[in-house]
DNA sequence: TTTATTTAGTTGAATATTCAACTAAAAATT
DNA sequence: AATTTTTAGTTGAATATTCAACTAAATAAA
């Protein structure tokens, strides 16, 4: 049964996006740690849009980190633990909060802009921009199918 | 910095390899669900390889499944208090556990086969195969990448 | 205006992952 | 044979994700 060809290969591919997914991550994270910044992979895919969006409300982060909205509370719950940025409520609508960087947050970036870059690097060894591309929009395809119910 | 579009392309292209796990994985449990199945993406995974071969060891699940030891021991924790999978060690090699199926282990490996296959038919609607193939080889590349240090 | 519904965010429980440190047994060295 | 090193698996702490249930505030409907 399981040695149906076509489902195995599905397991494969699935158990290989998995992989991947699990070893940018720690590749990054290892990164950072040999740089000596204390900065996990999904701290730093939040702290972009707040980076880029002083203020940005949880719910936008949400949409442009593609994650739920409780992974995105937990997150921030451990980004203001270490001080990096902190929730305003918002003054017109009650049930927003916004999230700006602290100091130490701004600081904590900007460094790990280089750690990014060089994981970013090492993931793409002799990947060519066309097959990045190609990656891009089978992705995209798939998750365009996974987000239509 | 970040609006340095290369970097900003780099840091969507991870988060699209997460959520396409995220969802992907996500799917599946709700799609056991719909058919009263109580099993996680990650014990389908595990369960697999015991299946195909009754009495492997952890360490080559672990290879077959692409997972760390330490999450292999975790899961199969989890298979072993459902009364799924048991724990056999080895008569030679006393440091070595082999694991079986239980009949109920069986049992829910031979339900959720067709789940898979939905669950696959619902990720790759309107995705070529030469699509899919694609997306292993690049894929493939990066994991590549990613192992040999 | 009062009630009902939607929206933004939080909480707790369950699962999964990683790291570092650990046990116990096997294999290799000396 | 005794010691060292490697290997297989486990444990506990920290992080992340999902679900379901929840609070509180805003909006829509009656």
């Amino acid at each position: 049964m399981i040695k149906n060809n076509k489902l195995k290969s599905d397991i494969n591919l699935g158990m290989l996006i998995g992989q991947v997914h699990r070893l940018s991550t720690k590749k990054f994270v290892q990164n950072s740690h040999n740089s000596g910044l204390d900065i996990s992979m999904d701290q730093w895919i939040v702290l972009g849009p707040i980076w880029e969006n002083e203020g940005i409300s949880h719910k936008e982060i949400s949409e442009y980190c593609l994650k739920d909205k409780t992974s995105v509370t937990k997150i921030i719950d451990t980004l203001e633990k270490k001080n990096l940025v902190v929730r305003v409520p918002d003054q017109l609508d009650h049930r927003v909060k916004r999230v700006v960087l602290s100091n130490k947050g701004k600081e904590l970036f900007l460094q790990a802009i280089p750690i990014m870059k060089l994981t970013r690097d090492e993931l793409r060894e002799g990947i060519t921009e066309q097959d990045i591309e190609s990656l891009r929009s089978v992705l995209t395809k798939i998750y365009n199918n996974l987000i239509s119910d």
